[in-house]
DNA sequence: TATTGTTATACTCTATAACTATA
DNA sequence: TATAGTTATAGAGTATAACAATA
């Protein structure tokens, strides 16, 4: 660690390679938030692949698990997506027993989502992972700037 | 908006659709980094598209820029990307005149990656948008949060 | 006419592995 | 043997436009 910091003041790291100047990356919010967010993503995203799911399909099970018979469409839009990015993931997760997938009777249009039990057991061991995570996060935030951080994201969401 | 917050209020939004749950996720500092990422990304591609330039061009510019000479692998690692992920990238961006590449004499299997005055250029007009979107970020985050939010996102670029 | 979901298609970004030319 | 960069290839994730079925 003393080495380290030595060779950083000479503009070296520790493996002797030049130190990579940032310039004015290093101080804007915008490039530290997307580096802060693919951390955190590698992150859950080695926990999850020890249960076989990608990142992404935690989010999708969550929302039909919080709304029942939900249609894709309505899931593409709290996803922020468009309905048609959905139908392939839909027919991934239908394909593997996870969804279900029924016509609704009252607008033979849509389908109803629903998770099978498969599909909860999956959702809850990944809820697990994503306990772990939040545990994870909460130790290099700090219990107390938790909330502050939470909602200073939340504000940021509304950008325009 | 009042309208808006008393559709809410009965699990409706303004539009009449029935309203999303989003469950624990909505606490979630993960899920919430990477909304926040990704709104932040929107904005700041609108203004750089503005100008022709994909906001991934300009974390690559303003590398080079400030590590005049740096090769292809470097600035892979400084990105987290593999260097075959910059050779299509350094293409683009010499293919349109913006980074001249130079065989080194020291090591004649490396490049040395400079800007040309039209991507100095270019740069300069990036960094502008950049200015504008983190002044967007700041009214939003609020001057007395800034500092302790670029510390927070530091510190979760380091999770493991 | 408008909406739900599918299809065809394409684009961006990324990675792995094999290769070359140098070291 | 090891490294810098390229190539071939593939995969994930996303979008637009056109379409069929239904409203």
């Amino acid at each position: 660690m003393a080495r380290k910091k030595a060779a950083r003041r000479k503009g070296k790291t520790a493996g002797g390679k030049a130190a990579v100047r940032f310039g004015p990356l290093a101080d804007w919010v915008g490039f530290n938030l997307r580096m802060a967010q693919e951390s955190a993503f590698e992150a859950f995203s080695h926990l999850s692949r020890e249960i076989g799911e990608s990142p992404g399909r935690f989010a999708t099970l969550t929302l039909i698990a919080e709304n029942p018979g939900i249609s894709q469409s309505a899931l593409g839009h709290a996803a922020g997506r468009d309905k048609s990015s959905m139908t392939p993931v839909l027919d991934d997760l239908v394909r593997r027993g996870l969804v279900a997938r029924a016509r609704s009777d009252e607008d033979r249009r849509t389908y109803r989502l629903n998770l099978t039990a498969a599909g909860a057991n999956t959702l809850a061991r990944l809820t697990a992972c994503a306990r772990r995570h939040e545990q994870n996060l909460d130790r290099i935030i700090g219990p107390r700037d938790r909330a502050r951080f939470l909602r200073t994201l939340k504000r940021v969401q509304a950008i325009s």
